[in-house]
DNA sequence: ATTTATTTTTAGATTAGCCTAAATTTGTTA
DNA sequence: TAACAAATTTAGGCTAATCTAAAAATAAAT
């Protein structure tokens, strides 16, 4: 397996990401708009991706991983989330702070490094955003989670990941303690604009916006009545 | 201080590898060596880095770090230096395989990093091989070291490190149990082949080739005769 | 002091990764 | 289905970092 640029590594992040979950390859727009370069660039490095088979393409109709590129995307998010853990869990970075120096750190090129830190830090099975650390054969943990906008009335859970990972919204959830971990039940569900009251850690009542409903995971739990 | 990329910090660091301790500027087949690429090459990047106002160069007359591109260098070094120490403490790697892995992550950006990887390792002022780690001002530990080829019979001292880094020799080290921190004191000195007999850890004696004391720093102790 | 050897620089090319502008293909809508 | 819009690719070019080969300058040696 010969060793990627950096530059190589990203686009089969970006690849892996849009075309996660669905089974449609990746258009070259979507990548252009990841990896932020334009669209021109991307059909180039497409092409080069593919000589490597690293990718499937063809002309005009988008870009699949193949099973090799796969595996290095997936590495590459192995690497990354550890990371992520290593700054919150070590270094005390918020989870806020963390994502642009993971994304540098998991370029690190090294047989062993991930898995001893990986020990270091206690086979962690998730990152400090509630993201599945895919294990050293790839294999990502699954969670059972739904969003808070699917919550009814009465359902408890606890709050295990973000939807969106922007530093706003991090920051944000933050000021709310709204933090990994939070207990949270449904009190009431406002239909005018679709905001909930919840209440947290059985202490404090609060009102929450649809757009954080949208981008809060819970894993419910049984409730207890 | 505009981003550099990883090569103009590669050469920085030859540069200042160099030219550290003589105050003869680097010349450009030295600097050739160091980053192993063309004389050429070399003559090229000289140019654009004095552009940048990193070094002082002048046709045919070598190149010399301004203090703008010293700092840069000794940051870097101070980079690599904690890195080795993380390494090696806590994901514990022995000192011979730490070298490459450094030199990838001493390139990491981020105004942080550096300073909560050195508050978690408890502010180190030596790195695994003994070489001193600048602190953030760019200043380095001074110890008063000699090499053990200097040592006279009967003097005794600690280990404290190494002039030659490579794999082979520290490996060896390893096997002599010849770690930082062991306890010598000079026994015999054989004039035939320059080599010594020491006594290790007021235990176990041993004899050392001359390449070995040559390349092998102690601190000295008052002896307790 | 000339010749020879070494070091350094110049010249000309290459590759990866990017860009803009123009051409082409595909999709949508009247 | 013809026309327009959107997505994609092609063409041509740029920069950073490298190379080799040749020229020029400096140093060493006869």
């Amino acid at each position: 397996m010969q060793d990627l640029s950096q530059t190589e590594e990203n686009y089969l992040k970006a690849i892996f990401k849009i075309s996660e979950g669905t089974p449609t390859p990746a258009s070259t727009n979507a990548i252009s708009a990841e990896v932020s370069t334009s669209a021109a660039s991307v059909t180039d490095m497409v092409i080069r991706l593919s000589k490597k088979e690293l990718v499937d393409y063809k002309k005009r109709k988008g870009v699949r991983l193949t099973s090799k590129g796969l595996q290095i995307a997936t590495h590459l998010i192995r690497k990354h989330r550890l990371w992520e853990v290593f700054l919150v869990e070590k270094l005390s970075f918020s989870w806020d702070e963390v994502h642009d120096i993971a994304e540098q750190l998991e370029h690190i090129k090294s047989p062993d490094l991930v898995e001893r830190l990986d020990t270091y830090l206690g086979h962690p099975r998730f990152d400090p955003h509630g993201d599945p650390i895919p294990d050293a054969d790839g294999k990502f943990a699954f969670r059972k989670q739904v969003l808070l906008a699917e919550l009814t009335r009465g359902e408890q859970g606890i709050v295990v990941g973000v939807q969106d990972h922007s530093t706003a919204f991090l920051q944000y959830l933050d000021q709310l303690q709204l933090i990994l971990g939070a207990q949270i039940e449904l009190l009431e569900r406002f239909v005018y604009d679709e905001s909930v009251k919840i209440m947290l850690n059985n202490s404090r009542e609060m009102i929450l916006s649809k757009k954080v409903c949208q981008n809060l995971f819970i894993q419910k739990q049984p409730s207890l009545k």
